[in-house]
DNA sequence: GTATAAAGTCACCGGTTGGTGACTTATCTT
DNA sequence: AAGATAAGTCACCAACCGGTGACTTTATAC
């Protein structure tokens, strides 16, 4: 048996992956991970100081969020000149798009709303700074943040949130279809609806 | 000691009530539920041969989902009268204003996204026949279901679900206050503000 | 009043959970 | 090569989980 200990924790965050993607956060725990692992529980506690901090090294991984960049674009100058409707779709949109791509952390995301724990807590933490950013680049005007604006943007990014959460054990959810691109299309279809609205006051 | 069954089965169903209100679905198990009832955890397998049962039980109570009464409003013919768009709005608001009476269905619908067994499985079955009435209640003739009408609505739906779900643990959603009064009002307004664009194409 | 079926109590089962102490073994420094 | 430090193993803990069998106690039907 070769001993690295860079190794053991590069396993252990590989495995907090692998549960989540697999069992979803109900299969999380000290037990689960150590075994998926291949590793001895007791790591856990000697290297990462339990499993929160475990989870917190597990969410702060390069890929775990999505880049400011994947959300708007690469030209992110450019997104500020269009109107504040545009502006809403563009991001909302993008925010769909990337996580769409990443399962996990919908699954961390969805967690996070349901329970109230040490583990949770941590992860909100993470996911605190990240999202602030992002609307800092796209309205850096707080004049342009309309209180109503503002509530129907997070409420279609809650929305599409929320279904992504279902598509994982439903195929559809009030007759969308939440297993099939063209589903998917339909919804992106209704958040450019809702848009078209803000500009057009 | 007075031995009373349907007493004790109302405690127990009223146990689950009061534990889904309290801990959430996190603390609903056998033992947490005859405790709070104050009753032999027997009971609820012989009485209800099982946990998913005494859920489903609980999830048949009258008051749990609202009646399409409710959410409509008392002259649902009245409705089918408005453009598509109005009617959307009302609906949508129709069944926040419901939901946001029942927390502990707020709670069961998060469960029911969240896990994938055999008591969520029955709820999704309950809510299942209820939901599609209120479709068909509301919009009779399948021609004017849009696809991309249809997707934004249930993406507002989703939405506001999804923020009552934050609303127990976090008193703000990016911005949007959730635990005031206001904060539900200018959601409300993004719901109605999203709506205009349905009508306007 | 007595028999009987049901209501309720209690102790226990195997399994899993998070967590720890004591141990062996490998690697690295001197 | 010897010793120190860290990596990894293992057995065990108390607490909880869902679930069951055997028991006592009460109400009810006859």
């Amino acid at each position: 048996m070769v001993r690295n200990r860079e190794q053991s924790e590069a396993r252990l965050i590989a495995a907090v992956g692998q549960i989540l993607a697999r069992e979803g956060f109900a299969g999380l725990g000290v037990n689960a991970v150590a075994r998926a692992a291949g590793v001895d529980k007791v790591l856990i506690y000697r290297y990462f100081d339990g499993l929160p901090n475990l989870l917190r090294a597990y969410g702060e991984r390069e890929d775990f969020w999505p880049t400011s960049a994947e959300v708007l674009g690469e030209d992110a100058a450019a997104i500020r000149a269009l109107p504040v409707g545009k502006r809403v779709e563009h991001v909302v949109l993008g925010l769909l798009d990337a996580l769409r791509k990443r399962p996990q952390t919908i699954e961390i995301l969805a967690w996070e709303a349901m329970e109230d724990n040490a583990l949770t807590r941590t992860l909100a933490d993470i996911r605190e700074h990240w999202g602030l950013r992002v609307i800092e680049h796209v309205f850096p005007d707080p004049s342009e943040r309309s209180e109503d604006v503002l509530a129907l943007a997070n409420l279609l990014v809650a929305g599409f949130q929320y279904l992504m959460i279902r598509a994982r054990r439903s195929p559809a959810y009030g007759g969308v279809a939440l297993n099939t691109e063209t589903g998917w299309q339909h919804i992106r279809q209704g958040i450019r609806l809702a848009c078209r609205s803000i500009d057009h006051t």
